[in-house]
RNA sequence: GAUCCAGUAGCUCAGUAGGUAGAGCACAUCCCUUUUAAGGAUGGGGUCCUGGGUUCGAAUCCCAGCUGGAUCACCA
C-alpha cells in the first residue's frame, strides 16, 4: 500500500470502506435504485395540508452530517438541489442491535457518499422541509474528501475559488460550488433555443468532417494529425463552411451544424484551442436577409434565457433588442478615426497605420491592414450589438463581391462588447472568381502570411457544378455563452478548458529501491523526505548531505534505527 | 512572447525587522433526543510550490524554475 501519499482523511475513508465490506455491505452495489422524487419537487410541491410525499425514494450525495445523540440531521444533494434528512436511532434498531445507526450511519458514511433514502416528508420545528428517513442504502462510497462549501441566505462560505482547481477538477466545482451548474445549464438552453428556431424553419441539422485533408473556411493555423492507414496528414477543422456549402450544391436549401473547431493558436480569456461554432447556410438568401435572421435568432435566445432583451455583462448592460445598429466598415473607420480610406492603396494604408500607431509588418496585405485599423480603432468602442457591413474584398476570399462596389464584399460581422460574435456573407458561388480568390490567398501565403487559406480544388469543382445563391452565418457559441452568463473568461463556459498537463509523479515501488541496495527500513523514510523515485536519489550531488539528512531524520523522529554509513549512501547514488 | 500578482493543513485564508507554523470549516475521540453557514469539549494533521544562495538560523531576504491568474502583445 502506498499509504504514505494519502492524507489521514483518505486513509480513514479506505478503512471505512473495508469495515463496510466486513459487515457485508457492498460499497459499490450493482443493483438499480429507483427514485420517485427529487429535491426541487419536494421543496416546490410539499405541503403539510396535502400530506403528500409520504413514500419518497430519492438518491444523491450526502453533503453534511450533524449528529445529536440518538437523532441526526444530514443533507442530501441531487442534481436539482439539497434537502435535509432526519435519522432516528430507533428507526434502525433491530432488537438490541443499534449498529445500523451507530456504526454504519454515524461512523462509516462520509460526506460525498452517494446514498439512496426512503421515508416521508415533514417539516421540522425549525420550519425546514425534511425527509424522515426510514431506510437508507449506500450506493457509492467516496474515498476522497470533498471541500466543504456552505451557504446561508445566498451567502457562500469557503467556496472553492482557485481557478486551476475548478478547471482541472470541474467535477468538484460542480459538486460543491452553489450555482456552478447554472452556467452550463444556460449554455445548453441557449443552444436548444437556436436549434428550435432553425428546426421550426425547416433547416436541416447536419454533421460534416472534423478530420479534413485541407483545412478550409477560415484563416487560422490548424492542428495537424496523421492517419496511419492512408499515411497522410489530416487537419482538425478550423471551420466547416466549405462542407456546408457543398451540401447546398447537393440540393439542401438550409443546413446548419453546431461544430467543434480547432485552432492551433494562443490561449487566453477569449480563446480555447477547441471551441464551438454554429454555422448555418440558407439558399436563395443574401446577407441583408441574414442580418435580420441573426437579429431574430439572438433576440430569441436572450428572451428564452432571461425573459427580457437586456443582459448584465460585468459593469455593462447590453441590450439585444431589435434592430441592432448597422454601419459599414469604411464608415466605422471614418467615424472613429476621421480618415476616409475607401480610395487608398496598400502603401497609403500603411502610412495611415503608422500615423495611428498601429503595428504592421511586411506580410500584411490590404485586407489585413484595414482589419488592423478596424480592430484597433473601432471594435473596442462597439459595446452594444452592432452590425459592421461591407468588408474589403482582400479579407473575405469566400464572400461574394458587393453588388454596387467590386472592391467590397457582402459581408457582415456582429460586434458585441468589442468582440466579434457573428460573421456572415452573401456566399460566393462564382467558381471562376472563387479560384482567383484562392490563388490570391496563395500569393499571401508565399508572402509569409501563415494564416492564408489553402486552395481547395474539390470545393471549386463543386461550385463549377453550380451552387444556388445563398447566405451563410457563423456564431461563436462560447462567446455567446459568456455574454449570456456574464462570464469574463471562456474557461468558465467550458466544462473542461484546455490546461497544461498536470505533472503527476508516481513513487517508485520498493523493489526499485532494494535493487539499488537500499535497506528496507530506509525506503519509507527516503520517500517521506521527498525522494519518491530512485532517479531523485541518483541525482543527489553530495552523498554526504543526504547521509546527514537521513541521520538527522532518524534522530529528530527518534526512530532508533542504525544509521547507514557514508559509504552505503554513496553506493545508493552511484 | 513581455510585465505584474499569487502558491502556507483536505478547503477558505491569516502570519512573522529572519528565531519552535496559526484560525475557521473538514477529520478523530468523548458528551449531547430536532440542529439551521455551526451543539459542546478535547485532539491529530504541514517537504509553508521546487531548487539554489545569503545567514548561526529562511516559510519569511536574494536568484532561478514550475503552476495558475491578471494586463499587454499575437490572434477573423
Amino acid at each position: 500500500m502506498a499509504n504514505f501519499e494519502l492524507s489521514e482523511q483518505e486513509i480513514l475513508r479506505r478503512e471505512a470502506l473495508e469495515e463496510l465490506r466486513r459487515m457485508g455491505i457492498n460499497p459499490y452495489p450493482a443493483e438499480r435504485f429507483d427514485v420517485n422524487a427529487n429535491t426541487a419537487q419536494i421543496h416546490n410541491e410539499y405541503s403539510a395540508e396535502k400530506n403528500n410525499f409520504q413514500e419518497v425514494s430519492l438518491a444523491g450525495r450526502l453533503m453534511s452530517k450533524r449528529i445529536m445523540g440518538s437523532a441526526s440531521f444530514a443533507e442530501l444533494q441531487d442534481e436539482k438541489g439539497r434537502i435535509q434528512l432526519y435519522f432516528k436511532r430507533d428507526d434502525f434498531t433491530v432488537g438490541e442491535d443499534t449498529s445500523r445507526y451507530n456504526i454504519i450511519f454515524k461512523k462509516l458514511l462520509d460526506i460525498g457518499d452517494f446514498i439512496g433514502v426512503k421515508g416521508f416528508v415533514f417539516i421540522t420545528q425549525m420550519g425546514e422541509t425534511s425527509i424522515h428517513v426510514k431506510d437508507f442504502v449506500l450506493l457509492g462510497k467516496s474515498v476522497k474528501p470533498l471541500p466543504i462549501v456552505k451557504e446561508k441566505d445566498g451567502t457562500v462560505y469557503d467556496a472553492v475559488t482557485d481557478a486551476e482547481f475548478r478547471y482541472r477538477q470541474r467535477y468538484v466545482d460542480l459538486t460543491v460550488n452553489p450555482g456552478a451548474k447554472d452556467i452550463f445549464i444556460k449554455r445548453t438552453k441557449m443552444i436548444n433555443s437556436m436549434r428550435e428556431l432553425f428546426n421550426s424553419k425547416g433547416y436541416l441539422e447536419v454533421e460534416t468532417p472534423i478530420l479534413q485533408p485541407i483545412p478550409g473556411g477560415a484563416a487560422a493555423r490548424p492542428f495537424i494529425t496523421h492517419h496511419n492507414t492512408l499515411d497522410i496528414n489530416l487537419y482538425l477543422r478550423i471551420a466547416n463552411e466549405l462542407y456546408l456549402k457543398r451540401l447546398l450544391v447537393g440540393g439542401f436549401e438550409g443546413v446548419y451544424e453546431f461544430a467543434k473547431d480547432f485552432r492551433n493558436e494562443g490561449m487566453d480569456r477569449t480563446h480555447n484551442p477547441e471551441f464551438t461554432v454554429m454555422e448555418i447556410y440558407i439558399a436563395y438568401k443574401d446577407y441583408l436577409w441574414m442580418m435580420d435572421f441573426t437579429e431574430e435568432m439572438i433576440e430569441k435566445v436572450v428572451l428564452d434565457l432571461h425573459g427580457k432583451t437586456s443582459v448584465q455583462f460585468s459593469e455593462k448592460v447590453i441590450d439585444f433588442k431589435r434592430p441592432f445598429k448597422r454601419m459599414t466598415m469604411l464608415g466605422a473607420i471614418k467615424e472613429f478615426t476621421g480618415i476616409d480610406i475607401s480610395e487608398m492603396d496598400e502603401q497609403q494604408l500603411r502610412e495611415v497605420c503608422k500615423k495611428l500607431t498601429i503595428e504592421t509588418d511586411e506580410t500584411m496585405g490590404k485586407g489585413k491592414l484595414i482589419d488592423a485599423i478596424f480592430g484597433d480603432k473601432c471594435e473596442p468602442h462597439l459595446v452594444q450589438p452592432t452590425f459592421i457591413m461591407d468588408y474589403p474584398v482582400e479579407m473575405s476570399p469566400l464572400c461574394k463581391k458587393h453588388r454596387h462596389n467590386p472592391l467590397l464584399t457582402e459581408r457582415f460581422e456582429l460586434i458585441v462588447n468589442g468582440k466579434e460574435l457573428c460573421n456572415a456573407y452573401t456566399e460566393l458561388n462564382d467558381p471562376i472568381d472563387q479560384l482567383e480568390r484562392f490563388q490570391e490567398q496563395l500569393r499571401l501565403s508565399e508572402k509569409g502570411d501563415d494564416e492564408a487559406m489553402f486552395i481547395d480544388y474539390d470545393f471549386v469543382r463543386a461550385l463549377e457544378y453550380g451552387m444556388p445563391p445563398a447566405s451563410g452565418m457563423g456564431i461563436g457559441i462560447d462567446r455567446l455563452a459568456m455574454l449570456m452568463t456574464n462570464q469574463q473568461s471562456i474557461q468558465d463556459v467550458l466544462f473542461f478548458p484546455q490546461m497544461k498537463p498536470e505533472k503527476k509523479e508516481t513513487a517508485d515501488p520498493k523493489e526499485k529501491y532494494t535493487e539499488a541496495g537500499i535497506s528496507e527500513e530506509w525506503i519509507e523514510i527516503l520517500q517521506k523526505m521527498g525522494y519518491t523515485t530512485l532517479r531523485k536519489i541518483k541525482s543527489v550531488e553530495k552523498h554526504g548531505k543526504l547521509h546527514q539528512d537521513l541521520c538527522g531524520y532518524n534522530k529528530k523522529n527518534k526512530l532508533g534505527l542504525n544509521n547507514p554509513s557514508v559509504d552505503d549512501v554513496k553506493k545508493w547514488i552511484e
